[in-house]
RNA sequence: GGGGGCGUAGAACAGUCUGGAGUGUUCGCUGGCCUGUCAAGCCAGAGGUCGCGGGUUCAAAUCCCGUCGUCCCCGCCA
């Protein structure tokens, strides 16, 4: 069919005879001449031919299937692209062949331009075309291939786990999937292999990895899709210190295979969970620019503000970030206001920093020039800074002012990638009264001790992999005492009864000689994303879903008939049935 | 479950605030001309349920109500 590919021509070839084949990216039709854009999945290259010999070749229109059989010649002088890889060159055709005839595309196939993203999933196949997908569904597979490389010279084995699994409450809603020979009985798809890998751990497997897909069924957003893959890995007789210098060996590598033009320096920086939440307001910092928050509530201990000491009488903090020297008014201060009192916060103070004058402040009235003075030092602010403040409870302010910090301070354009490690997670956390576990429940505690006598203060042996403000996975020191792992579950509110029904069958498998073992998963979806410059991972999955589950090329997910329900036991209610849209937005 | 943006020709948009004939831009498409273009050029032409439904009005792409789709975010995501 071909004997190269469009990539491969070059000035060093002029004079051989060559095969192409592909899709014609466009025609320029100068009547006793066309010029035809020959595309394949490499690149692009110039085809001429005449009409007087071909015929045809006025026929030719956009994304005809092609195959031209040419000599390559060095085009005349002054006739040259240099912006093309081969421009010095082109293909004289000695044979053309149409291969099949295309429909006037929905869509220019083209990076120059993008259509509706509901169109380019209708007609996905023609936007895997466009040379920048085609590069990033490239650089996914070099992804995948680095990472099992990578493992592979480690020692390490793959090994597939089921995807029909138990479902377990705990965590994000399972997919389910019906049991036809068990009516009433549901497989779910995996979330992650955890159990599987632990067992194989106890196995006897030294060093596990695994590219799986794993399902969630929460809400979408753009790094988050109903499937999506993980590289999962689990080592035996590995602790925290094995398990981070693997990942980042892994990471590293496929930072340095997608982005050769970044340098990855490991070991990568670390930070604890409180470090992190103190200096960045949240668990997965973006940490390429400063603005960090900074305390200040020792500076406020005796003012005379009444709204501060409110706060910090009631056990409240104040924090603070020099913004720096944005552009500020009436207007701007109002909306950010505005904004911060929708995520939650009670307000928020701004001061402008002066030169040779205390900072302008609707609230300067009532500090004095000390607090106003200490306030500026501790923050760093110079002449035209903008230092805003906020005084609430310790969680609500740092959530505020790590998301004020990303809103005015994280960079749109950078190519830079920071790694960043956060460990030392608290085991526990408690919402609406309830005690549940931060990781999983089969993370271990840095202190059993801690864990039993005051949970919500204790440690976990886990981390997390953060990139340029994302979470790309987590890890963490597994338990492998089944007594320990008892008494997580009672921590967590599971009576005896209800932990030997669900997890008795785990826990018995850790009392026959289970390895200490520690693993991590990566969001593989994520880290090519970002790699990638993609703004989403829908850009880097061949066939994504829509955020109500749909896949709009397949129609997916459709109705099944009565006869399909009935062997699984399955009736519908009519009052829930709601047709997925057929098609794009616009039908009624 | 909640907040916000968007929906106008095959594509990307402007027009919507302040109602007045489907008014327009760029690209694509069709036909013609053209032997050195490469986002070819020139000439001519076709192409519209302004997402859908209802309401207000003499008159609705435009205002109001509802609804569908899509994207972003919060909740959720052990």
């Amino acid at each position: 069919m071909r004997t190269h590919t469009t990539s491969q021509i070059s000035e060093q070839m002029v004079g051989a005879k060559v095969t192409l084949a592909g899709w014609v990216d466009r025609r320029r039709d100068h009547g006793g001449v066309v010029f035809v854009d020959l595309r394949d999945h490499t690149g692009i290259v110039q085809v001429v031919m005449e009409p007087e010999s071909f015929p045809e070749s006025a026929r030719l229109r956009r994304e005809f299937c092609v195959q031209v059989r040419g000599m390559i010649r060095r085009r005349p002088e002054g006739a040259e692209n240099p912006a093309m890889s081969n421009g010095m060159v082109e293909v004289e055709v000695d044979d053309l062949n149409v291969l099949s005839r295309s429909e006037e595309p929905p869509f220019p196939i083209e990076d120059r331009t993008s259509a509706e993203e509901l169109l380019r999933l209708e007609y996905r196949y023609l936007d895997l075309r466009r040379p920048r997908m085609a590069r990033r569904l490239k650089a996914r597979s070099k992804a995948l291939r680095t990472v099992r490389r990578t493992l592979e010279d480690l020692e390490f084995w793959e090994v597939e786990t089921p995807t029909l699994i138990r479902s377990t409450p705990e965590g994000a809603r399972d997919l389910l999937v019906p049991s036809r020979h068990n009516p009433g009985s549901f497989y779910a798809l995996p979330q992650s292999p955890q159990i599987y890998k632990q067992l194989l751990m106890m196995s006897g497997v030294h060093r596990y990895y695994q590219m799986c897909r794993c399902y969630r069924d929460e809400d979408f957003r753009a790094d988050r899709q109903l499937e999506f893959t993980q590289i999962d890995l689990e080592g035996a007789f590995w602790g925290q210190e094995e398990v981070l210098a693997t990942v980042e060996k892994v990471v590293g590598a496929v930072a340095s295979t997608l982005r050769p033009d970044q340098e990855v320096i490991t070991p990568l920086r670390r930070l604890t969970y409180s470090e992190a939440m103190d200096r960045y307001g949240t668990d997965k910092p973006d940490v390429r620019f400063g603005m960090e928050i900074v305390g200040l509530a020792d500076v406020f201990a005796g003012t005379g503000f009444r709204a501060f000491a409110g706060v910090l009488e009631s056990g409240g903090v104040i924090r603070g970030i020099n913004a720096g020297p944005i552009k500020w008014s009436r207007a701007r201060a109002d909306a950010l206001i505005a904004q911060v009192r929708r995520w939650g916060a009670g307000g928020l103070v701004w001061m402008v920093v002066r030169q040779d004058a205390p900072p302008r402040s609707p609230v300067a009235k009532f500090l004095s020039d000390g607090e106003l003075a200490a306030v500026t030092d501790r923050l760093g602010g110079k002449a035209g800074d903008v230092l805003l403040l906020v005084a609430d409870a310790e969680k609500v302010a740092a959530q505020t002012l790590g998301r004020l910090r990303l809103e005015l301070g994280a960079p749109q354009d950078s190519q830079e990638l920071e790694f960043l490690w956060v460990v030392d997670f608290p085991m526990f956390e408690e919402s609406d009264g309830e005690i549940t576990f931060l990781h999983h429940p089969f993370t271990s505690p840095a202190s059993v001790d801690q864990m039993v006598n005051r949970p919500l203060q204790a440690v976990a042996r886990s981390y997390d992999l953060v990139l340029n403000g994302v979470e790309l996975g987590s890890g963490s020191v597994r338990i492998h005492d089944p007594d320990i792992q008892r008494q997580v579950f009672r921590i967590m509110g599971l009576a005896d009864q209800e932990i030997e029904s669900r997890f008795g069958w785990f826990i018995r498998a850790l009392g026959y000689g289970a390895p200490p073992h520690a693993g991590f998963a990566v969001g593989f979806d994520r880290l090519v994303a970002i790699l990638c410059g993609a703004a989403s991972i829908r850009e880097i999955i061949p066939f994504p879903k829509t955020q109500t589950g749909v896949e709009p090329l397949s129609r997916t997910p459709a109705s099944v008939g009565r006869r399909q329900l009935g062997e699984l036991g399955i009736a519908v209610d009519p009052r829930r049935v709601k047709t997925p849209p057929s098609g794009i937005g616009k039908s009624g």
